[in-house]
RNA sequence: GGGCGGUUAGCUCAGUUGGUUAGAGCGCCUGCCUUACAAGCAGGAGGUCGCAGGUUCGAGCCCUGCACUGCCCA
């Protein structure tokens, strides 16, 4: 492989060529394990909508999985990411209404055959745009996997669901008050639906009580127009001031209907209002439970649009909103509205199209929904099921400790068709597994399937067991159930994450390996705009993460993410991250340009071949780094601290803390082993004797290729481009992807090494300082003279050269005599450095530096003073805490001493 | 109404069980095209950690109250 590499790293021009390369080597395929001993890592990508395209949101959560499984995956497990794609029942089915809209169609015209052919026809022209992008950004899932849940398989896993469910009695039919779109013509879950605090009105009506002269019970309703509907009025049985009305009737106004005045006390509240309240039983969840309580007529008073029907007499034909006005303005002609006052409405709107929800009477089918909450509450308790960030299971069990029967049946054609058949001779219905021929009661033969489809959430709940070959008995079920990992995002905890561990938990039970569709939930963030706003697309400020991609490259993107992911906190995404990130990369690619540079230079003085360099990339076993020889002080700092950092990643990621990892690895192969390393190693490149030139080039190609595998899964185009080159286009594995993730070994680890070279960086950066105070030409190089002890004085010598490179210095004494009261010096606790300069310091600037260094300085002496003459500090605080401060302390007064000494001689 | 979270540098955010000098990126200022990198290098400025109390030898971190702010549920 050629190294010339173009001098300024271009995404571009390699991401898209390796992007396919992974796909089209069924790089991330995963066989059956033949050694059951091999632990597994499976996650399950939370199925994009089929109509949908890849989002902000997305691309989070696809980067933090493909971390997380890209990490996994090197570190040697058989691991799995399933991907897939959901049906998306009431979204599909409006993009493709739309669609014939504009062919000035309608589906009812076009029947339902016909229409669901045309849906799986704009599936395959349309469908799936998520996956495809997710191809592109190299999301390291097993493609050979994918499902659809409309598949045929998936579709048996559906049905096989509900009719276990229904046999098991956890699956009724029933006539109840459900929420309504009268836009999209369905029921909708209480999750779908929307609420929202919207400023209103509450209007007060009075109700002539009969056989009274001139008494009236006056109930108040923010829906006047359902009053045509209203079978009773309740009232508290113990408010005194309705007691001589129990048993009467008042005249409903306008439809001059005779209704019971009742009492319930569930329902009619005395601190409330009036203390009366009107009753319409098909119109209100809790009225709808009060007649039934008090066997009252439930009077339905819309139609399916919300329109009002022959049940509200005069306002037959009405929109809801009409009607309502109309009514107000008869109540009034009537002398019946005796107040109108401002109220905030908490309006419920459907959370696909805003709609105003309407609480309809209708027959549905509903999950009974309490023994399977039962289990899925006690998973997460016993810890089967955890939650990160933790908090989110206090959430969970609010909610699966409230739950209500879930309502599956969606009066929609795009979906899973609920397999229940009606009998045409008798009242029978049939659920069934097969498509009944005749009726199992009546046997007639006359059988129409049930109309509605359910819940796509109903399908999608049964995810991973469904994806994974349940009901059937599949190896993939037995290698890879329960899932290790989710990660998916707060505004579907309820929606997905519940029902799927109530639904799994319900159909693995007895599973041998455990019944929990998962065992960790991570809660991604919500990515923001760069002024923390929603992205929203009527704001209009929603970001695509392709543009972004192609300016900035994918790897930049996706580390922006990652750097930015801190569990827990929202993500204010800012191009300005990306830009950083990209010049991450960029700077990456320099070093390899520089490592390139320096091996083929080797190569052709036949000092070093690439072709001998082998890593510890195929070594699963291995720990620290290999064939790397420790000779020097920046030889034994860079491969402890390589080995640190490793531990760090292993740790970070393993609590999915992405930003301390992302900044961990930045700060390695910037701050640390380009600022420093490749500096430092820059002579011994070049050194005449040939072996310690060949040592130094493979301690460089060591740490960078140990270095590319740390930081491959955030990064891994630019990671798999260079690491390929690494190994001159011949590397021991078909991608980076399937090397081994560096692990920490201690003894690699030298904690006195890092310590030396902190001090080397402190003189050089010490020196560097100075000089730009002396305002000195950067290519002068200068004279210095030091003030150390022995110990320090051998450091330094051992480490001359350092000093002179880096620092551009020509010329190191060591003096005996502390040079605080010198010019051009710098003291520090371990040494006085100084300058050779026939160049005066600004004396003003020195002087305030000083004295602000000196103030500084002084506060923490006073406090450090205080605490070691405290008596309880000493005896409470911890050894190394109160050895630390003394040690500290003593290095103050140094400095304190010397900066004083500095004023001095500066004459302050 | 119930619940959860946030408030740290000009901006966006870290800060793990309380412990010696609170960090990063961007932005800003100064100087450099130093043969890997100007998407770069070197140096620098910038914070009474929302406010008020409390616990503790010690608080950005724990407790109480307040202010502002975001989200979820009903």
């Amino acid at each position: 492989m050629p190294h010339d590499l173009p001098k300024a790293y271009e995404p571009g021009a390699i991401e898209p060529r390796w992007a396919e390369y992974w796909v089209h080597e069924k790089l991330f395929h995963v066989e059956l394990p033949t050694d059951p001993g091999q632990p597994t890592f499976t996650v399950t990508l939370p199925p994009p909508n089929v109509t949908g395209n890849l989002h902000m949101g997305h691309m989070l959560e696809h980067t933090e999985i493909d971390i997380i499984v890209r990490w996994k995956r090197m570190q040697g497990l058989r691991t799995l990411w399933l991907p897939g794609t959901d049906h998306a029942g009431i979204a599909t089915q409006l993009m493709v209404e739309r669609q014939l809209a504009a062919e000035g169609k309608n589906r009812r015209d076009m029947g339902r055959e016909a229409f669901i052919a045309r849906v799986w026809d704009w599936k395959q022209h349309y469908g799936g745009v998520i996956l495809q992008q997710m191809k592109r950004l190299g999301a390291s899932v097993d493609w050979s996997r994918e499902y659809f849940t409309m598949d045929e398989r998936m579709s048996r896993a559906v049905r096989e669901a509900f009719v276990r469910l229904h046999e098991e009695g956890l699956i009724y039919r029933g006539k109840y008050i459900v929420n309504w779109c009268p836009r999209c013509v369905t029921a909708v879950s209480d999750l779908e639906v929307m609420h929202e605090d919207t400023p209103g009105k509450i209007y007060e009506i009075r109700y002539p009580v009969i056989g009274s002269k001139d008494e009236y019970i006056v109930v108040a309703t923010t829906r006047p127009e359902t009053m045509l509907g209203d079978t009773a009025v309740a009232v508290n049985s113990a408010d005194e001031r309705y007691r001589h009305l129990h048993g009467k009737k008042v005249l409903l106004p306008l439809m001059n209907r005779e209704i019971p005045i009742i009492t319930d006390d569930i329902l009619a509240n005395p601190e409330f209002g009036t203390g009366a309240v009107k009753v319409t039983p098909s119109h209100d969840p809790n009225d709808f439970e009060a007649g039934v309580r008090n066997n009252l007529p439930q009077i339905d008073v819309m139609n399916e649009v919300a329109q009002m029907n022959e049940n509200a007499g005069p306002y037959k034909g009405l929109d809801r909103f009409e009607a309502r006005q109309k009514v107000l303005e008869d109540l009034e002609c009537g002398g019946f509205l005796v107040g109108v006052k401002d109220y905030v409405v908490p309006l419920g709107k459907c959370g696909r199209c805003k709609t105003i929800v309407e609480p309809r009477l209708s027959t549905q089918w509903f999950v009974k929904i309490q023994p399977l909450a039962d289990r899925a509450i006690e998973v997460v308790e016993n810890g089967d099921v955890k939650f990160v960030p933790e908090n989110y299971s206090k959430t969970y069990f609010e909610w699966m400790r409230n739950i209500h029967d879930w309502c599956i049946s969606r009066q929609l054609w795009w979906g899973h068709r609920i397999p229940a058949w009606h009998c045409k001779d008798c009242p029978e219905i049939m659920v069934a597994r097969e498509t009944p021929t005749q009726c199992t009661k009546c046997g007639g033969s006359h059988l129409e399937q049930d109309n509605d489809v359910l819940d796509t959430w109903f399908s999608s709940g049964l995810l991973p067991c469904s994806a994974l070959g349940w009901p059937d008995s599949t190896p993939d079920l037995d290698a890879f159930y329960p899932t290790t990992l989710l990660i998916t995002g707060f505004d579907i905890l309820f929606f997905w994450v519940a029902r799927m561990i109530m639904m799994n938990c319900h159909f693995m039970r007895g599973h041998k390996q455990g019944d929990v569709p998962f065992h960790n939930v991570y809660i991604h963030a919500l990515v923001r705009d760069a002024e923390r706003q929603k992205m929203s697309k009527t704001k209009g400020n929603v970001m695509d993460p392709i543009e972004i991609i192609e300016q900035y490259g994918t790897d930049a993107v996706r580390f922006t993410l990652a750097s930015m992911a801190a569990p827990g906190t929202d993500i204010a995404f800012s191009e300005s991250r990306t830009q950083s990130y990209r010049a991450f990369a960029n700077k990456i690619w320099n070093s390899a340009r520089f490592l390139f540079m320096n091996v083929e230079r080797a190569q052709e003085s036949g000092l070093w071949s690439l072709g001998d360099f082998r890593g510890l990339a195929t070594d699963f076993n291995a720990k620290g780094v290999s064939g790397f020889k420790a000779e020097t002080l920046d030889d034994r700092w860079i491969l402890s601290r390589f080995n640190r950092v490793a531990q760090q990643m292993n740790e970070a990621l393993e609590t999915y803390r992405f930003h301390e990892a992302a900044h961990v690895v930045y700060h390695f192969f910037w701050g640390e082993y380009c600022d420093w390393y490749l500096e430092l190693i820059k002579p011994r490149l070049a050194a005449d004797d040939r072996e310690q030139a060949r040592i130094a080039h493979r301690n460089l190609i060591s740490i960078f290729e140990g270095a590319l595998r740390m930081l491959s899964p955030f990064m891994p185009f630019i990671t798999e481009e260079l690491w390929h080159a690494v190994y001159d286009g011949k590397p021991p594995l078909k991608s980076i992807a399937l090397a081994a993730y560096p692990r920490i070994d201690p003894s690699q680890v030298d904690a006195d090494a890092e310590t030396e070279m902190a001090i080397m960086q402190d003189l050089i950066e010490g020196v560097r300082n100075i000089r730009a105070e002396l305002k000195i030409e950067p290519k002068q190089k200068v004279a210095i003279e030091i003030f150390a002890d022995g110990d320090m004085r051998s450091l330094i010598e051992r480490n001359r050269g350092a000093v002179e490179r880096l620092a551009n210095v020509e010329g190191i004494t060591f003096v005996d005599s502390s040079l605080s009261k010198s010019a051009g010096a710098r003291s520090t606790a371990r040494f006085d450095v100084r300058v050779l300069y026939e160049r005066k310091m600004d004396a003003t600037a020195e002087r305030d530096r000083l004295s602000k260094e000196l103030t500084w300085l002084t506060q923490e002496l006073t406090r450090a003073t205080a605490q070691l003459n405290n008596d309880a500090f000493l005896a409470k605080a911890p050894a190394h805490v109160v050895e630390g401060l003394r040690k500290r302390k003593g290095e103050v007064e140094m400095l304190v001493q010397k900066a004083n000494e500095a004023l001095g001689e500066l004459g302050a």
